[in-house]
DNA sequence: ACCTGAACACCGTTCAAGT
DNA sequence: ACCTGAACACCGTTCAAGT
């Protein structure tokens, strides 16, 4: 959790006993979860395996468990690192109105760009990336005017939605072959049922496009929360350009 | 998947070996599901083990293998059958209007009641379980009036929003070691981090119902798919009635 | 303090062998 | 056809032992 980089705590200044970088590149927290999402990236999360991470940094697998309390905190850090420098890119891109779409699509574009981590968030949704996920809409849901009695309703929604299409992004090699056939694989899945919606959506669920499917649902959910808003609160004005 | 209950399939008529009931509980899929729900419903989702379950049904773990294919296949048809049921028990409970969110309250107390079911539903958003109640509702908005060319995604986001706190269900021991202390928790997970909205909601976190946060969800997007069907759509007569 | 690597306990799945 | 149970490959995690 901690982001401090002393990669070299105590470099040369002791006495330097044979030759102080006997290694230069000392085992660490940071370099742990850095080469953890490299692995991650491209090899998906089956791939990271303590013996695979401890081969891939020179090690035995035991040295990890030294600066890593367990697996699941291992994914956690990866996570926030990639969640934040997801969320860090979208600095005062937009006015108010926009920012929390624009968040959101950060995430989504992050999910898409590391399989892995949508399989991460929706299977620990308690860790420190979601609360800071959590958070950061929340606060441009306030910015954006939301009354305080909705914050919270309203924040949760569009995270659930991020959970949502995120437990989407498990197991990659699913979701391909899914793609590539929805049709002949919804049938076999339902196995013959009745299923009139899905045959009445059959094409929509071909050709979509999965990135604009959720902005379609950000933009719904964000529609009834304003909605909601202004028929709790006072019929205020609209507010609908950027204010900053 | 498929349901047939033939659980004694040529049961005496044929010559009776010696005693055809040699074992009045011969291996089925149905059987094999039956006591897996069991398990799964009093040990959580890592109580099931191909052992364990092996064990209960006085078996050897290879003969589970001949009825199912493996354990994914036997978590979706645990799966479908509990969602099954309790999506079944509302049947013709409430007007049109009521409907949609009438089936994702029991979704969610379904959830509630088999602790395993959410992350099940999560981690394999393709399954069949999940696929019956996407069409389920699809076509309850349908019925309930909202326009062909945005029933797919309103559908959708309904659906996210399930799995969304689905996905918040895995590890129970986690979810309640959470409850006991939110502040606490939330102070350590974030690690000293700025977070002026968690601050702000704290109490909301700490005293809140999950289920009344839930059908808040439910309501907010449901206000938003309406308003933005009837946006883009004829401005129709709010159409608030049951009509069946 | 930091690292090594064998060992432990536990999985899902397979398979030769039985009836 | 159906079942048995040992065996295989692979995990996360621990730990005595080294430097």
């Amino acid at each position: 959790m901690e982001r401090r980089s002393k990669l070299c705590q105590d470099d040369g200044m002791r006495k330097a006993p044979t030759r102080v970088d006997r290694r230069t590149d000392a085992l660490s927290k940071p370099r742990i979860v850095t080469r953890a999402i490299a692995i991650l990236d491209d090899g998906g999360i089956e791939a990271l395996t303590f013996r695979s991470l401890a081969a891939s940094l020179s090690t035995g697998q035991g040295a990890l468990f030294y600066h890593v309390t367990n697996k699941a905190e291992l994914l956690a850090l990866a996570a926030t690192d990639v969640l934040s420098d997801a969320m860090n890119g979208t600095d005062g891109t937009a006015g108010t109105t926009g920012r929390v779409s624009t968040t959101m699509i950060a995430v989504f574009d992050a999910m898409t760009a590391h399989p892995w981590l949508g399989a991460q968030l929706s299977s620990a949704p308690w860790q420190p990336a979601v609360l800071h996920l959590f958070d950061r809409i929340g606060n441009e849901l306030d910015a954006l005017g939301v009354p305080d009695g909705h914050l919270f309703d309203a924040a949760s929604v569009l995270v659930h939605h991020v959970l949502g299409i995120a437990s989407q992004f498990r197991a990659t090699g699913e979701l391909t072959s899914v793609n590539s056939d929805r049709p002949a694989f919804i049938h076999s899945a339902t196995d013959g049922a009745v299923h009139p919606f899905l045959d009445k959506i059959g094409p929509q669920l071909v050709h979509h496009d999965d990135r604009d499917q959720f902005t379609a649902g950000v933009d719904i959910i964000i529609a009834g929360i304003t909605a909601r808003a202004r028929l709790a609160h006072t019929p205020s004005p609209p507010n609908t350009h950027a204010d900053k």
